[in-house]
DNA sequence: ATGACCTAACTTTTAGGA
């Protein structure tokens, strides 16, 4: 069997309801990843997704941040924190376990990083704090030699390749070199990119600004990113960007990305 | 130029995003 797991940052989604229904009833992933659900769990439209099939795992917060997991099968080994030493002051991050019979625990890691901007800030030094958390996580992880993905809006344009003009950027909490050199060691841990393991072109954005008419002039970044353990490379099918949903009525400003899974 | 960004919030302006 094939196994579906989508990210999108939704930039709302109770203003995103509209596209992200249709989306999920054209794509049909077995799980979808939400970042930016700008809601407290409460007001999330959890029986909408319910009544389309999906399990619904929220951390949410009030007005920012915010993510999700919907997902077709139960989740297990559940866990909101990537802080457990200090209080988690805003939603970002899920971990969770999908366990189908006869395959390997794999486990998934939705993560919102923290976007850092201006830098130098307090809130680019949290960024890179952040990252420190991920990396000490993904090491642990890894450790276990299972499959395993961390999939969301990174805030991380990984190289010159990845921006449509990378000097309009240098200052940018996105693309400056210590939040690029934290996402390359994240990477050395023994992470693959999904997206360069199955590239149908040098050039494919995750994300065009609202203004200026980024969209129409194709100035966009690529920040969203799946990783995978060299286990959930060894079942790793595909990778597909859904640029289309850009263009659509109401669109968030990140597009929906899926890495399809051979589970037996 | 008729206009040039979007979401959420104790909403008529501001914070946050990227």
């Amino acid at each position: 069997m094939i196994i579906k797991i989508s990210t999108w940052n939704v930039n709302g989604v109770r203003a995103r309801i509209d596209v992200l229904t249709s989306w999920l009833k054209n794509n049909q992933p077995d799980i979808l990843c939400l970042q930016e659900t700008k809601c407290v769990n409460e007001e999330f439209p959890k029986d909408h997704f319910e009544s389309m099939g999906y399990i619904v795992y929220l951390n949410g917060q009030k007005s920012f941040n915010g993510v999700a997991i919907l997902s077709k099968y139960e989740l297990t080994d559940l866990d909101f924190q990537i802080y457990h030493d200090k209080e988690e002051e805003q939603a970002r991050f899920i971990e969770a376990v999908l366990k189908i019979p006869n395959n390997l625990p794999f486990k998934i890691n939705c993560i919102y990083l923290p976007n850092g901007n201006p830098y130098p800030s307090a809130k680019f030094d949290y960024k890179l704090d952040w990252m420190d958390r991920l990396v000490e996580r993904a090491k642990m992880n890894i450790s276990l030699e299972l499959p395993y993905i961390i999939l969301g809006d990174f805030n991380i344009i990984p190289t010159e390749e990845d921006v449509y003009d990378h000097t309009n950027w240098l200052d940018d909490a996105l693309f400056r070199i210590e939040s690029r050199k934290k996402y390359r060691q994240l990477k050395n841990l023994g992470l693959y990119d999904a997206f360069l393991l199955d590239t149908k072109s040098m050039v494919e954005y995750t994300h065009w600004d609202y203004q200026g008419g980024a969209w129409d002039k194709n100035e966009g970044i690529r920040i969203d990113h799946i990783l995978l353990s060299p286990s959930a490379c060894n079942i790793f099918k595909n990778m597909t960007s859904h640029t289309n949903t850009r263009a659509s009525e109401k669109p968030s400003d990140h597009i929906p990305v899926t890495a399809e899974f051979q589970f037996v």
